[in-house]
DNA sequence: CTGTTAGCGCTTTCAT
DNA sequence: ATGAAAGCGCTAACAG
């Protein structure tokens, strides 16, 4: 690895003369500064990051924690979240807690003084037993943290999540328009704080409503190996339902297979609705109508966040950023 | 952030002596050891990794390249790989080609210098462009690589792959001793390796079949939007077709929905297999056969390989190292 | 405009 | 068993 010392000598400069010119400082005439960096092209010279790290105590890293790799959405935001930074010059260590709170803590302190910043949408297990100590800690450290889609109340850090009531709160009311009267809410992230929301604007709808006469139904479904036998079994008992809310999109593609297997008409009989990511939707025939969790402006959105903080060092009071989710109609494929 | 100097003024004893004491040095009498041990976890003491790095000239970080996350099975590779890398001790810094060449050639250069090895599976284009320049020159550069899943023959360093053809090779007998006479390859990976070689595995063993007459049938169906209405309109053309093998899930999964709405009867008119990721195989009904391709293994045999030649700079030849998949037969379940 | 110097936090000889 | 000192590669005062 050639460094600046071995420029300098070739050069008959000093290092630091060699380090001002490829800095573009203005102290340095316009000669020397081509001089030298037409060398360190030719020698395809690369600063030591460590090097500049230990000096400028920045690492023009961010640490990002992912709950679960394997759930598309998760998958789009790091991609994009992936993406963004490059743009910003700033390098990614990702970390994956597969929602268990013990790798959690495990990485946030792997995390903690080899980054600049974190962004973590956090586990499922840190949200049901509500344990923030390790959150608490790093953001105490004055580390610069943003929450982004899975988030703790408790800690004060920016935080970048959907409407998640909003979104469903309008799919309900979309369905009591079209004179669904037996809607269903299928629910596999209790214990969630996304969860929780989306369980809530359902209710309010159907409690709000003036026309609709029954309770809302929020169906509890693990989403495990057996959930379309369970799912099928739930559907054959409740003739009546005309409407379905997924809570997710893995359990909507399974709601629109069972039911086609049960010979229902959708979305004429049935109607179904989940939440998305553009990845499962394909699989599913008919297409799935979905909320689309818009995962760009997510991740667009947590970067600028903490970029902000990272740089800026405003000290600025913790804000949370609302992304609209849309809800969009998919044409159900003609059954050939 | 607290430093190995805060420790030694503390305890009255050298810098030296501190950083000894913590590295478990036998010049340390046990006394003070433990003294300084307790002073740091009390100060709650982290190294300063960069500085760590600079001195000892190595980052305990791992550079992986993945073409896209959005792939369930590479996804699930970065999973496994970040779990293994976690458990060596090693740090994974993610980037994420989008299976460009111009990205792939971007990330290579970060990437160089300042990790201690990078795990690479090479974007669609770098295949077809068959453009490796950027991966000889880390490779030239002594940089440990190690290829995974999508490699570039002409590269001298460690390749881990599936056999491919070997596993559409046993498929395509599968069938054909199941007396099936009409066996159709879905391709939508052509100029890709993996695809070349499922392709040849399957050619060959229709080839060398004596019962069967028909010639092979390689069927180029683009991945897009339009994946379904295109297959859908073939497999009206061709009645007679028994048997569909697929190149990835995703063609799997859409042939199976387009069978079934054309009211085939799986898997007794028609059988399909397909490439896996357990992932997907969910959101499918009937279930698909698949010829799963292992990323646990995968993952754990890429990092051994690496982390070998990192830490033992053993010169041995390159390796290429196969990894069996193995053909999953899944149950078809009951239309209800 | 260029060079000298100090030091980021750590490890590692080499004394003592 | 402990400490002093050098130096990894770089940047940034400060001096000239």
């Amino acid at each position: 690895m050639i460094t600046l010392k071995d420029l300098a000598k070739e050069l008959k400069l000093s290092v630091s003369t060699v380090s001002k010119a490829l800095n573009d400082s203005y102290e340095i005439s316009e000669a020397t500064r081509e001089k030298v960096k037409k060398l360190a092209r030719k020698k395809n010279y690369k600063p030591n990051k460590a090097a500049v790290s230990l000096r400028k105590n920045k690492t023009k890293t961010i640490g990002v924690i992912i709950p679960n790799i394997l759930n598309p959405f998760f998958g789009r935001l790091l991609h994009n979240i992936e993406k963004g930074a490059s743009k910003y010059d700033y390098n990614i260590i990702t970390c994956i807690s597969n929602e268990s709170l013990e790798k959690e803590k495990k990485s946030l302190e792997l995390l903690d003084g080899s980054v600049d910043g974190i962004l973590i949408a956090v586990a499922k297990e840190t949200q049901t037993l509500n344990d923030a100590s390790h959150l608490k800690e790093v953001v105490d450290n004055k580390v610069p943290v943003v929450m982004f889609d899975r988030f703790i109340d408790s800690i004060k850090c920016d935080k970048v999540i959907t409407d998640d009531y909003k979104a469903v709160y309008d799919a309900t009311n979309h369905f009591l328009r079209e004179g669904r009267r037996h809607i269903v809410l299928l629910n596999s992230l209790s214990g969630l704080n996304v969860g929780k929301l989306r369980v809530n604007g359902y209710v309010d709808a159907i409690k709000q409503s003036v026309v609709y006469k029954e309770r809302p139904k929020v169906v509890e479904i693990a989403n495990d190996d057996l959930v379309d036998v369970n799912l099928a079994e739930y559907i054959r008992k409740e003739k009546t339902v005309d409407a379905i809310i997924a809570i997710d999109n893995t359990l909507g593609a399974v709601a629109l297979n069972v039911l086609k297997n049960q010979g229902k008409k959708i979305p004429d009989e049935v109607s179904v609705i989940g939440f998305s990511s553009k990845h499962i939707i394909v699989f599913t025939d008919p297409k799935l109508s979905t909320i689309a969790q818009q995962s760009r402006k997510m991740a667009k959105e947590s970067l600028r966040r903490l970029i902000d903080r990272i740089e800026k060092k405003k000290n600025k009071e913790s804000k949370t950023i609302i992304i609209k989710s849309k809800l969009e109609h998919r044409e159900t494929t003609k059954q050939t």
